[in-house]
DNA sequence: GACCCCCTATTCAAATTTGAATATAATAAG
DNA sequence: CTTATTATATTCAAATTTGAATAGGGGGTC
């Protein structure tokens, strides 16, 4: 559902085609915020065609290339949007981490390798809170508040993830991991 | 992967029968971690047992029951679990947020609705807050280091998303969803 | 000039996930 | 005493996701 969530939301912006879609998702992001292969996307876009929630409005041809069939979004397709917007809050879909199992069971592998993988885990982690920021930044003139806090959102879990892993990591190098009793918040 | 890393997780601490380990799995809340469907558990046993991973121990039968399988990690899958371990933090799958595209989307709809919806919200948040709070609590003298830093994480990120909400509630609450140029972020 | 990767756009078979269906007993609630 | 819910354990068809395959042209590099 999110997928279709994001489709029918860019197209209310204007028609695209499918390919022109996951482009725009790309610029904006998207993809670090739901999953996003190519496959589910005109899988999605069938459905909804399916469904009379968009139509095509137009093939283009192209001598070598594949066909273009660009889309509009139906009046009943803005319906449908609305109640999946307000589904979706509803019983919103779950965050996972998935990392986060294989994290937690390093105290059984070899120390030092997860520490030498752990320092490139923060160091892309420093990259991601760099790039969210900077997302945020380019789009506060351009974007509207709800987008625009779906960024700073982002950008949030990204420092809270980083702030994480590096206190994983201490307790890595000290050599802790199998430790039991001791507290990780301070107090 | 992530199932299978856990199922594996589990099955070095004794030996189980998939129905069993979806208990444990809820009971130390990790279905908050990664998704969990018993369909996909009994999926990834399956595979498991087929690549020799793992291996039936005894079959116990009940007359009224179906029968209990239950399995015990092999050789071949410590070397497996280990190398997943490595492989899952070298090239970690990505933490979504699939709400957020439907929270993005709340500036097209009645406002007055998206409030409502999101005062449940957080309040839900609140309790997640609480409940891995808890867990995290009650882990303390129980389990090595590694897994009491999952459920901190957890705690972190639950903190995130709580503040998050929050901050985008005012807006909702002072009809700025539409507005662009001011950026979230005081500064 | 040869090689390699990226862009364009989509399709498809195979892998995986979903979630309802199964069937029975025990416990709880009214 | 009856009805509802929960626990037990797994299976399966249908829905969805994955990721490689396609195929021609353009651009950069050694």
């Amino acid at each position: 559902m999110p997928m279709k969530l994001a489709i029918l939301g860019l197209l209310l912006e204007r028609d695209m085609h499918p390919y022109e879609i996951t482009l725009v998702m790309k610029e904006r992001s998207m993809d670090r915020v739901i999953k996003m292969q190519t496959g589910s996307l005109y899988y999605a876009v069938d459905k909804l065609a399916e469904g009379g929630h968009i139509e095509a409005v137009e093939v283009i041809h192209s001598p070598d290339r594949p066909d273009k069939t660009i889309y509009r979004i139906t009046d009943k397709g803005k319906a449908f949007m609305e109640q999946l917007i307000l589904q979706q809050i509803r019983k919103s879909d779950p965050m996972y981490h998935p990392v986060h199992i294989a994290l937690s069971l390093t105290h059984l592998i070899d120390q030092e390798k997860v520490e030498n993988l752990l320092e490139e885990r923060i160091r892309e982690a420093e990259h991601e809170v760099n790039f969210a920021y900077q997302l945020y930044e380019e789009h506060i003139a351009v974007v509207p508040r709800s987008v625009l806090h779906l960024m700073y959102g982002r950008y949030e879990h990204c420092q809270t993830e980083l702030k994480w892993l590096k206190c994983l990591y201490e307790d890595v190098v000290a050599r802790r991991l199998n430790d039991i009793g001791r507290p990780i918040i301070p107090d």
